[in-house]
DNA sequence: ACATTTTTAGACACACTTGTCCAAATCGTC
DNA sequence: GACGATTTGGACAAGTGTGTCTAAAAATGT
């Protein structure tokens, strides 16, 4: 008889943590160094690992690779989404809400650790995996693009705002989002909190004044 | 007596194309490879050198990689501001013209071979080299954006548009016209000039209903 | 044509990495 | 406490890449 406190996940604990400790040791050091440069010692020793645990979890160096693309392609993924999901359908302030909801964006999906590495690594890397990053980008930008543009699209049917073309208004709703951070995330820095709500008051005041419904 | 049919530039004439044949070799292997995956073997086959010019030339892969970074900005912000020279100053239908000196600004620098390959190696090396990096930004953006910001402004003062702070508006013209081709170019892919057309079509649109001068 | 500089090809030492193997230690569970 | 599975550390072979050195070949300028 089976005594579960509670039905875990299949495979043990220990192992478990292990597994996730390398993944995210990997992660980091491959998007320090690259692929090429990357090292399994350091990433073993980052992780608190044994080496030889990280070829019995992954084999080898590019399916350790593959293994980190797809876990962090997962969260993001999961975290566009959850962001989403907070998008002001009823806004009581348009303006406001929608600068509170870029805000969001930005700290829980582009400027986190998981959005940061997996841009890093499509750019770096995109080219030498073609079909992992095709899978990416459908299950991610095309997705999280339409899921935005759902959310335009009812504001707009609401009288709120003025859109002939939900996806390209979500699309430039993200860019200007990213408008003023181009440079600073592109050297891998960190902007600042006041940063953030700026540059997302910045593109809201923008998007609105070429998006918002007359009247 | 000095026979100079012209006053050529100081280093002989063999020498000069071997080097600018290396730089270039180089910026193609370090963007697919990345600085760790570079081959100097590849590069001097690439080149068609011998590796040991490379050596003579730049002493190591780290000098070679920096005097690539240093070619690549270079060019890449002469072609800007020879762009942005091309601004419509005293346009005759504004949003055609804009759309046009954004098609300009797509395959002139932005989509150009330098111009990918200078994002691409900022991207993935900035961090390692940050006052290299930190130079290129100050010669780079922070210049062609004010450059751009003028043009902007001058449209502005003569009342065709209707901006309040030049600078932003610039950064937000550019980030528009990537909106369209942000995960394309991720990729690494080239997109054709359809692609380039309507992504500035889509732009220029957006931008003029958000900053157009009224009446 | 000659003198000087540059380029070339190859060999070389050295360091570093990957991936494997194995015996001992540790962990989780009954 | 004992069992099986996992982890560990260390040694190891094989391959690869950097940077140096050499002598011969080519190019350059006068």
């Amino acid at each position: 008889m089976k005594t579960d406190t509670v039905p875990d996940i299949l495979p043990p604990r220990g192992h478990d943590a292990k597994r996730v400790s390398v993944i995210e040791a990997a992660a980091a050091v491959f998007c320090r160094e690259g692929f090429a440069g990357a090292n399994i010692d350091l990433i073993a020793a980052e992780a608190g690992v044994s080496r030889q645990t990280i070829y019995n979890h992954h084999g080898d160096k590019e399916h350790l690779f593959i293994a980190v693309v797809r876990e962090l392609a997962e969260r993001t993924n999961a975290g566009y989404f959850e962001t989403i999901s907070t998008f002001p359908d009823q806004p009581e302030d348009l303006e406001a809400d929608l600068i509170a909801f870029a805000v969001r964006l930005h700290s829980n999906c582009i400027c986190n650790r998981d959005g940061k590495f997996l841009r890093k690594l499509v750019q770096a890397e995109g080219e030498r995996y073609p079909e992992l990053f095709a899978g990416w980008r459908e299950q991610g930008p095309s997705r999280t693009w339409a899921a935005l543009a759902a959310r335009f699209a009812r504001l707009a049917h609401a009288g709120l705002l003025d859109i002939d073309d939900p996806d390209l208004a979500a699309r430039q709703f993200l860019a200007l989002i990213n408008a003023d951070l181009q440079v600073t995330m592109m050297l891998g820095m960190q902007p600042d909190e006041a940063a953030l709500r700026t540059a997302s008051t910045n593109a809201v005041r923008t998007f609105l004044k070429a998006f918002r419904a007359p009247g």
